[in-house]
RNA sequence: GCACCGGUAGCUCAGCUGGAUAGAGCACCUGACUUCGAAUCAGGUGGUCGGGGGUUCGAAUCCCUCUCGGUGCGCCA
């Protein structure tokens, strides 16, 4: 049941009346009428800007169209009363009753109430984190990991088939210097003496590979001459790179489906299929580019290459695909991976990229338009990057120093849930700041703890409740007679809980997981201040003693609060805990 | 030079594909617990929505332009 849009369309279906008694001409552009919470509740409920929109097209005064439009819908069921104000915005409140139905079909549906079925099975995939395997995850792929997984449950909520996977980057040269570094630590387990290369990784975490090596393996692969030793050693050190990865995932709660290797699209001739495919379409051809303007690299030498026609497709330049000693760029098993995406048969393809990849978008784009003739849409979004500052002065992290704040340190020092909900109290695209002592230190200023708060307190009543012997499973509840819901903070919160549907509709369509965030912190603030009525007036407590109905009543009210706090919790990922220490 | 992202209260940020007098948290000031959890609540102070044009009934929101900050721009990934 969703208010907002029966409302809609009952204003719509006046509309037409009025296009059928020649009122209005016919077939006008009903697309822009919304229906709306006004800001000041003083206005009404809810309102609607439809005779402002169609106004113009009508050739009738907004006002003098309200007036019509309000004639028709005040004999409306649902409607108690309308008025016209400003310009020519119809405000109108709503019967109770109307209210009262919410709150029970919340009770009837449970956690599940407000999402629709928008997916239609359609399969998504949906790609994220993808950090190269050259040490642990820091802050920077915890956001996209958080944002991704978000996105993964909303869109899993409202009937799509998601597939989350993760695109190692087990090639290339970076792989190779990981491969020398752990074989330096290999040796110093050995007992040799370590010596620091500047094209090694520095970071500690190559110690534990490096002893593991050695338990593995004695003294085998000790000659780095023997190819064959350095890649057993790449391919274990990859391995235990990726299981780090994975526990840290895991920790965060964020489970993968799927990872692709870039190792394996070379192993199974995926690069050169692709590439292949590009030909035959015409879209590879031998140019020079030129070298970029503001560019300062003095080693720039013009040279013929395979570029790829990524400017036909909304690219800028086109891309090159090898590079001057023949071997492939890094666009290249890219292009494979993303043709392997298109060929699985996915109906949305999304991309989420940190905002140091966002130069890549363009040809991203391009490649999956090319590759799909046309059909396929790829669809990216960029996380912004993470700030941290500590005690106030801004962090610098080097991978290459070793200094870098780790998934696994922010884990640790702030916990799994303050860190999804804050980072999720921000919106993709705006970079996020990121204090790590304020999130230690001050948990009053959480939100998660002002959302946790809510649901423990509510918990805490019903617990009161039951040891009263009140009935208060939901069936009960929503079967009651709930009329005695009338004070106007009352009224207030359920006129909340009715713009649920419609934060998980926008949440989804324009894959903005923040907004959930930021409704419950609403929706838990509505309650505090709910709860705090209580205090000061006795009579507006929940459980009343002397009017089992009213309690009742309330009770229902609550629980319908809970249930949708914890149903956002559950997709943010953040533990719905019934009691705070 | 070009591209992408940002600029909203002292600070950190929302603003629902154009709506009414621009919001929240923190900070600051004033108040509220012998009762369902004070990790809470009520009230107050605080704004040239970066600047300037344009589109229209109406712009923080859309278009143009300028400006500041971040990120990126073949032979790294």
């Amino acid at each position: 049941m969703e208010i907002l849009s029966i409302l809609k369309n009952k204003v719509i279906s006046v509309v037409e009346i009025l296009e059928k008694q020649e009122i209005l001409p016919s077939g006008l552009n009903k697309s822009l009428i919304t229906i709306e919470k006004p800001k000041d509740e003083s206005f009404g409920e809810l309102s609607t800007n439809v005779s402002m929109v169609l106004a113009k097209d009508a050739g009738i005064r907004p006002r003098d169209l309200a007036a019509k439009i309000v004639d028709i819908l005040k004999e409306d069921e649902m409607i108690s009363s309308t008025s016209i104000a400003g310009p020519g915005f119809i405000n109108f409140r709503l019967y109770k009753k109307i209210w009262i139905k919410l709150v029970k079909k919340i009770l009837e549906d449970g956690e599940k109430f407000g999402f629709k079925n928008i997916g239609e099975n359609k399969k998504v995939n949906i790609e994220f984190v993808s950090a190269n395997p050259t040490g642990p995850l820091h802050v920077g792929h915890t956001r996209g990991a958080i944002f991704g997984d978000v996105l993964a449950n909303l869109l899993n909520n409202v009937g799509f088939v998601v597939t989350r996977e993760y695109y190692i980057n087990d090639a290339g040269t970076q792989i190779d210097s990981l491969a020398r570094s752990a074989h330096s630590r290999y040796q110093e387990a050995l007992g040799k003496e370590y010596n620091a290369n500047e094209n090694e990784y520095p970071g500690d975490y190559l110690k534990t590979v490096g002893q593991k090596l050695k338990e593995e393996f004695g003294e085998k692969l000790i000659s780095i001459r023997d190819n064959n030793n350095l890649e057993k050693i790449k391919e274990y050190t990859v391995k235990i790179m990726i299981d780090e990865i994975k526990k840290d995932l895991s920790d965060l709660g964020v489970f993968m489906d799927s990872f692709v290797s870039e190792s394996s699209l070379y192993k199974d001739g995926k690069v050169q299929e692709a590439i292949d495919q590009l030909t035959r379409l015409g879209l590879i051809y031998k140019g020079v580019l030129e070298k970029p303007k503001g560019s300062e690299d003095p080693d720039w030498v013009e040279r013929e290459q395979d570029l790829f026609k990524s400017s036909m497709f909304g690219d800028d330049i086109d891309r090159p695909i090898k590079k001057i000693d023949g071997s492939w760029t890094y666009f290249a098993p890219d292009i494979a991976y993303h043709y392997d995406k298109i060929k699985r048969d996915y109906d949305e393809i999304i991309d989420i990229f940190g905002a140091d990849h966002s130069g890549y978008t363009a040809r991203m784009k391009a490649i999956v338009k090319a590759l799909s003739e046309g059909k396929k849409d790829l669809k990216i979004k960029l996380c912004q990057l993470v700030k941290l500052y500590k005690d106030g002065k801004p962090v610098k992290m080097s991978k290459r120093a070793g200094t870098y704040i780790t998934l696994g340190d922010l884990l640790n020092e702030v916990g799994k849930d303050s860190v999804r909900f804050l980072f999720l109290m921000r919106k993709n695209d705006a970079p996020l700041d990121f204090d790590f002592t304020k999130a230690i230190e001050q948990t009053k200023d959480n939100p998660v703890f002002y959302v946790q708060y809510a649901n423990a307190r509510i918990c805490s009543i019903l617990k009161r409740a039951k040891s009263l012997n009140i009935k208060i499973n939901d069936e009960v509840l929503s079967t009651s007679d709930l009329n005695k819901l009338s004070t106007e903070s009352e009224v207030s919160i359920m006129r909340k809980l009715s713009e649920w549907p419609n934060v998980i509709f926008f949440s989804v369509s324009r894959y903005e997981p923040h907004r959930i965030a930021f409704y419950l912190n609403e929706l838990a603030q509505l309650f505090h201040s709910l709860q705090s009525l209580g205090k000061i007036d006795h009579s507006m407590k929940f459980l009343i003693e002397g009017d089992i109905q009213l309690t009742i009543a309330r009770i229902a009210l609550i629980r319908s609060i809970q249930i949708i706090i914890i149903s956002g919790l559950k997709i943010l990922g953040v533990n719905p805990i019934d009691e705070m220490l």
